[in-house]
DNA sequence: CGTCTATGTTGACATACGTCGAACCAAGTC
DNA sequence: GACTTGGTTCGACGTATGTCAACATAGACG
């Protein structure tokens, strides 16, 4: 039975082929200066617990979008939470927009799906 | 969503299950503050473009493993290389061993396969 | 032993970062 | 308009971080 085969299409409504070409996986070869430099700066918005659990908090919210005050319970003061949320869209690993009183963020898919990408364990190496 | 309630084995390869169970994926559930701290801790590792680089050059080189002395033309000075090197160590993503006059340092691939997986895009969530 | 090469450690310094309180802006509500 | 709630920006403060020069340590090789 092929059942695994089936190619049914789970779901895919974001995560296309758009994914930002930002560096190769990290055990191609040896990063450059310029691809380091882009790298580091998602790894490093996401190398803080509060950012962390802020962007973990949307990602898995309804929709990969939440409204700041539904994810601002972190330990931290409201100021605080809403650094490090634009620490994390200057980013580019979320986009925010406001709707009435709200402010709702929502993650970028493409930009988690090229990180997933380059920690990738180059599968050529072996 | 009726249809895509088929929890089909949507092909899971390879990523051993030696993989360290440190968080679900991102976009999951919210982090617990814990998590975030252990999880936290990694990326913070990779959040600087010289460590990126420096992890990068071993995580590329023949068998997973260099010696500093390949890798430590990054543009700062050799203390700074030792010093970024010890940082990536401390977090778990590389390991250190000293043959003869050198010292080679060699990637930790189980962990990178679960920061791999933290960045995984649910296919259960949506 | 002495010396040379390869790395790690220490101390110092400038900068970046995380955090808060207070002030400020934006929408609703009265 | 005035008041309330949600959120951002500002200014300040303490701590962490990246960097280097100087020193220390570990083998190799006479």
């Amino acid at each position: 039975m092929s059942n695994t085969t089936k190619v049914l299409p789970l779901l895919e409504p974001e995560v296309p082929e758009t994914v930002v070409p930002c560096c190769p996986p990290l055990t191609e070869r040896p990063f450059t200066a310029e691809e380091a430099e882009t790298a580091a700066r998602m790894f490093k918005a996401l190398g803080d617990p509060v950012r962390l659990r802020l962007f973990s908090a949307v990602a898995s919210h309804e929709g990969g979008e939440a409204c700041v005050c539904d994810i601002s319970d972190v330990g931290v003061s409201q100021p605080t939470v809403s650094h490090h949320l634009k620490k994390l869209k200057d980013a580019g690993l979320l986009t925010s927009e406001r709707r009435g009183t709200w402010v709702y963020y929502r993650v970028e898919p493409s930009v988690l799906a090229a990180m997933g990408k380059l920690l990738t364990v180059a599968p050529s190496a072996a």
